[in-house]
DNA sequence: AATATAGTGTGTATTTTTTACACTATTAAA
DNA sequence: TTTAATAGTGTAAAAAATACACACTATATT
């Protein structure tokens, strides 16, 4: 009649031109040295959104990010000792932001790492098949929602939304069409100013303009 | 460490030009008397899905119906007697058909009944939430489901769909485009058949076809 | 038999959105 | 100064979405 309760959490970033998702390794049973997703078991009486703040950061070193609930996955064989029901959440970090802050807090996990979504490795528990339905949803909602943006540092060329954009659905975009859309959208901000250190012609700088962004929307 | 794991239902049906859920009446605290959704406790070691199936038929007289999962609502005070963590599943019905068969087995709910959407009581629980999260979903997804035919008979008229499309949307909408949209689409099928029994000019009748909507989408 | 009723069924012009496609400009490094 | 690398830009064509009004037909009523 009661059942454990766990928190699983698909963390998202963008780097080398790929999207990336981190995977912590297992040091308890069962599962131990298997990859898998940051996730752990709700306290009694704690509250899920607290539960899934405290998980994320003892199991990769991550504060302050907001996760969206994907939904409950909760079959009786997804875990050797019976059910455990888990409600998967995800989020996107900026990689640079996090880089040197990735450090699980808990001897439960050995270690996190990035894996590009296009070569992860067998999973504990269903935690591939967790992973495929959340990046379902992030890319059938990509153009309704500030997603792309938080894969980017504040300030960003084209370009890299354009990658960004790529990553999430897997394939090229024109290039004259992906701006004309952007430009059409008109929830970016031109910088006066551009890229720093590059050899070849700089590229200007774009803020994302969350007040522009939800007029647009029509918000709730 | 653990809790208790319920499943609440958003059962949907179209009736009277209205979208219309279908509602119980508890006879059991916390909540006596209120309208909630139907729902109750998943077993322990009971497949969710086989929980799903088993609560419907308990508290409303369904059967083999196949529900969607619209995510986890957990909060610690969403419940009197502490958190009950609860996975929402959505499904649509046909009224008529299933007009004759509703009434619960359980002695937990006095009777199931339809309301119109727009004319809902405050509910038990967080259920009011639950409806509204779910609606939301439902008129997101309108265009890329077969939704709207699940609440149609076998064979139907064009204004009967669009009838389902305006009360879904909370819309009016043009009834050229709107055919035009159909016809464009090309996933229904053209009966040699017209209403019967009404006193004016009959309509001619519509099924659905599941394949060519399923080559339209690009089936997973 | 005439008529009222109620919903069916249809087309076109306009605007908007989406797609396809290729060259010049700028910068740093060699 | 040349080369390498990426930035930045426009137009035409096709497709999709929107706005809009009237004649048709089956039945019920008188």
């Amino acid at each position: 009649m009661q059942t454990h309760f766990t928190i699983d959490c698909v963390i998202y970033s963008f780097n080398e031109g790929k999207l990336q998702v981190l995977l912590t390794e297992r040091n308890e049973y069962p599962y131990k040295d298997w990859w898998a997703l940051p996730g752990f078991f709700v306290d009694k009486s704690e509250e899920m959104e607290g539960a899934v703040k405290r998980i994320l950061y003892e199991h990769t070193g991550l504060k302050d990010i907001f996760m969206e609930q994907l939904g409950a996955f909760a079959g009786v064989k997804r875990h050797p000792q019976g059910r455990i029901l888990t409600v998967a959440f995800s989020t996107i970090v900026k990689y640079e932001d996090v880089k040197s802050k990735i450090k699980p807090t808990t001897s439960y996990m050995r270690q996190a790492r990035w894996f590009p979504i296009d070569a992860l490795p067998e999973l504990a528990f269903d935690h591939n098949q967790i992973i495929q339905q959340s990046l379902q949803k992030l890319k059938y909602t990509i153009n309704y929602s500030t997603a792309v943006y938080e894969f980017l540092p504040e300030k960003f060329t084209l370009t890299q939304l354009q990658q960004v954009y790529e990553a999430i659905l897997g394939k090229e975009l024109d290039k004259r069409n992906f701006r004309k859309k952007i430009a059409n959208d008109g929830f970016l901000k031109e910088l006066q100013e551009v890229q720093k250190g590059v050899s070849y012609r700089a590229a200007r700088l774009y803020k994302f303009d969350k007040r522009k962004f939800q007029k647009h929307i029509g918000v709730a």
